[in-house]
RNA sequence: GGCGGUAUAGCCAAGUGGUAAGGCAGAGGUCUGCAAAACCUUCAUCACCGGUUCAAAUCCGGUUACCGCCUCCA
């Protein structure tokens, strides 16, 4: 067995192997709470769940870190607004960020560090890079020395030349170089500071992730995720931070995802047209959410529309069909040994390598529909045994665990006037009395109920 | 300007050297009282030009278009 891959630091895809044998430490960066998030957000959330799923499913003890950012300019600027203060204002989003990520079936993170809770690791860190001459103070504010750090622009490719050259350069005479970045910020009157060494203040926006990590996670971590837009120079500036300050190398491997676009333009809070996740949950399942983006590869951009969403939606339920068939069969199935065992290992078989290859989500899906047909296909039959139809029930759950979809085929119960209608129907239907028959269906489909008749009964799915 | 990505059927989307997965939509058929579901059949030579190779969507060079990072951003 062998996963690979894609790592941003060496741009190819890489074998995976853990530092520790069986165990794999992996941080994600969550979001920075001053709001609710967008589906943009939603990616990250979904992806690096469905990776730490697979690691799990293939045996690995993943520690997984998501950090909250709750201290940032955004975020005080929204308090303000608000009238609420900090900490209620980011304990809200946070609680809406985790409420809208359960929806679309992401697991509970094994721990979920906040800034305003790790200063005293955010501080030592910082003054152990002052001691090595890796940061300096100025007036309030300490600041990195990039240049000192000799591999920086190594996640991004970029040497510092080239990215300076392109960067607004931004007249601070607080800064030795301009490619500086804070570590510390001193604090803006009326602002909430915490007290340290160098005065009243709060820490920059990197700084966090690398305290947090090696607080959480260890010195040197496995996997490093976040969205396309943290290559640089979030995730950038942590290497410095964290490999200037440790001396050895911050995370083996670097994860990144990629956008989601509207009208194939990024969407992005700061360009404002931004969908939020809580809003399309309530026109569409997570699992429908879920299932849309993982059936393009991680890496790629998804274009969003309501259409394409629409499209996923009939390929979906294609495979909540045949979860509830071979749940109807079970009835009339009869006893005997499985016979189906082989056609399962090479689906199972095919799955995982599909996820094995980068996480290839899609290819993984698209196994899954041929599991569809093939059971399909032995559902027409006319004996079914039990036996199979139990096997290929484990067989889609052991997908569906791998994915997050929750695909189940426990039907609601519907209530008793339209319980009397079927009936009705069913007796029309014996005496030969279409129209009434069909009178039914129609009206139920007015309601979005669509009967469908089977050898086995009639049966019923929403629209 | 620097760095990077993408371009595959009506739509979505896999595929990095061996002759185009999968889904949606469409067409025809089987089944059905009729439908639905399901199954069968059908539906592309991979932006363009040139090169390498016995063989390229896949490698190399060039062109075009779109997107992203270099500034807070998943």
């Amino acid at each position: 067995m062998t996963i690979r891959m894609y790592n941003t630091l060496t741009r190819q895809k890489e074998v995976f192997k853990p530092i520790e044998e069986n165990k794999v430490r992996m941080y994600v960066c969550g979001p920075t709470v001053y709001n609710y998030i967008h589906i943009g957000n939603a990616r990250p959330a979904i992806v690096f769940d469905t990776v730490r799923r697979y690691l799990g499913y293939r045996g690995y003890d993943v520690t997984y870190v998501l950090n909250f950012t709750d201290v940032d300019d955004k975020i005080i600027r929204a308090a303000q607004e608000e009238g609420i203060d900090l900490k209620k204002l980011s304990d809200k989003y946070i609680a809406a960020y985790r409420e809208d990520v359960a929806r679309l079936g992401v697991k509970e993170a094994t721990v979920y560090p906040r800034v305003t809770e790790s200063m005293t690791e955010i501080i030592t860190f910082i003054n152990t890079l002052i001691d090595k001459k890796f940061a300096y103070q100025s007036d309030g504010d300490v600041y990195f020395r990039a240049r000192k750090f000799k591999e920086y622009g190594k996640l991004s490719h970029q040497s510092l030349d080239d990215l300076q050259s392109g960067a607004r350069v931004e007249v601070d005479g607080r800064k030795e170089d301009p490619i500086d970045f804070a570590l510390w910020k001193k604090a803006k009157p009326n602002e909430m500071y915490w007290e340290s060494p160098w005065g009243q203040g709060r820490p920059g926006w990197h700084i966090e992730c690398s305290a947090m990590a090696k607080e959480h996670l260890g010195e040197t971590i496995d996997i490093h995720a976040g969205g396309q837009d943290l290559t640089f120079p979030h995730h950038e500036n942590e290497i410095a931070q964290s490999e200037a300050c440790n001396g050895h190398t911050f995370s083996n491997y670097w994860l990144h995802n990629g956008y989601i676009n509207i009208d194939n333009e990024k969407m992005s809070k700061s360009i404002g047209n931004t969908v939020l996740a809580r809003d399309l949950l309530d026109q569409y399942s997570g699992l429908l959410l879920r299932f849309f983006m993982l059936s393009v590869h991680y890496r790629s951009p998804i274009n969003f529309s309501h259409d394409l969403i629409k499209q996923s939606e009939q390929g979906l339920k294609r495979i909540e069909n045949v979860v509830k068939s071979l749940n109807e069969r079970l009835i009339d199935a009869e006893e005997g040994p499985e016979t189906v065992r082989g056609d399962i290992d090479v689906l199972i078989e095919r799955f995982e390598t599909a996820m094995d290859d980068d996480f290839n989500t899609a290819n993984a899906i698209a196994v899954i529909f041929d599991a569809v047909k093939v059971v399909n296909t032995y559902l027409g039959k006319q004996v079914v045994l039990l036996s199979d139809l139990e096997a290929y029930t484990v067989m889609f759950k052991r997908f569906f665990e791998v994915l997050g979809l929750e695909i189940e085929a426990e039907e609601e119960l519907l209530d008793v006037e339209i319980d009397q209608l079927l009936v009705e129907r069913e007796e029309a239907r014996k005496n030969r009395d279409f129209n009434r028959a069909d009178e039914i269906r129609d009206q139920l489909k007015a309601e979005n109920i669509i009967l469908e008749d089977t050898a086995n009964g009639t049966r019923w799915r929403r629209g």
